[in-house]
DNA sequence: GTCGTAGTTTGACAATCTTCGTAGTACGAC
DNA sequence: GTCGTACTACGAAGATTGTCAAACTACGAC
């Protein structure tokens, strides 16, 4: 089909309603190192982080595939800008669906045992000058 | 070979230390639907229960192999009872390792099976808010 | 001792997951 | 238009996972 006729913002992206958000599909998402980084860089403070900027330790069409299985569990919202297409967690969505299990998770993120992959000599965090 | 040179209690089991816990191995763990019911059945009230309480829908060694998974993540403790292995929820090994993540994905379980949420959008039922 | 109960261990299978490389698409800049 | 950037889609390889049946072990009762 001609997938050219979309509308002119064309790639338009799916996300589960709030409402429909699954428990284990959350879970499920969440339970992977790479995924729990991704979400965990996504709620210091930056708001919305396009894909490249998280250096991630994997090839591009591995990071494409995790960012899926955060935006297809309802965790992240995607959209496009330019080139770049922007990541934002869906905090308020999850506090509604499941109230206090996202807080809980990224806390407990930090209470743990660093296992110093980033090399624990970087304090600053300097998260790529993008 | 010697394989009954066990220890006469012999059947002892290896749990991890509250502070060995990891956060992906609960993840992953809790991720699972009948791993979650029996999660959710052991924090109903009854303290202990053997395996064969919970009336699981797969084979006997499946069920073993659950079990093992959320024994060896730290989500529950297990003893002998003559022959029956019982269970235990470590609750407060889970509290002080990770605060409030266990209460919520309870939480999130029981607010969790309503696939009509779409038509009521359930104003009062589960409320919102820590 | 024998027998039944409760659970384990092993081996197997299919399904899923993570990873990659290659090829391709959409956009912005020139 | 061409080119580079950012990302996707499509297999494919390898690892992990969930499941089972069959054989086994430990315990209690008889």
């Amino acid at each position: 089909m001609p997938r050219s006729t979309r509308a002119v913002q064309g790639r338009q992206l799916e996300h589960p309603e709030a409402g429909q958000i699954q428990l284990e599909a959350v879970l499920s998402a969440l339970a992977d190192p790479i995924r729990l980084r991704i979400v965990h860089d996504l709620s210091q403070g930056h708001e919305d982080m396009a894909c490249i900027a998280f250096e991630l330790p994997v090839s591009k069409s591995t990071s494409t595939h995790h960012f899926r299985v955060l935006r297809e569990a309802g965790i992240i919202r995607q959209y496009y800008e330019g080139t770049s297409r922007m990541s934002r967690l869906r905090e308020q969505d999850l506090q509604e669906r499941f109230p206090g299990l996202l807080a809980a998770v990224l806390n407990a993120q930090d209470a743990r045992p660093s296992p110093d992959r980033d090399t624990a000599a970087t304090p600053g965090r300097d998260r790529v000058g993008s």
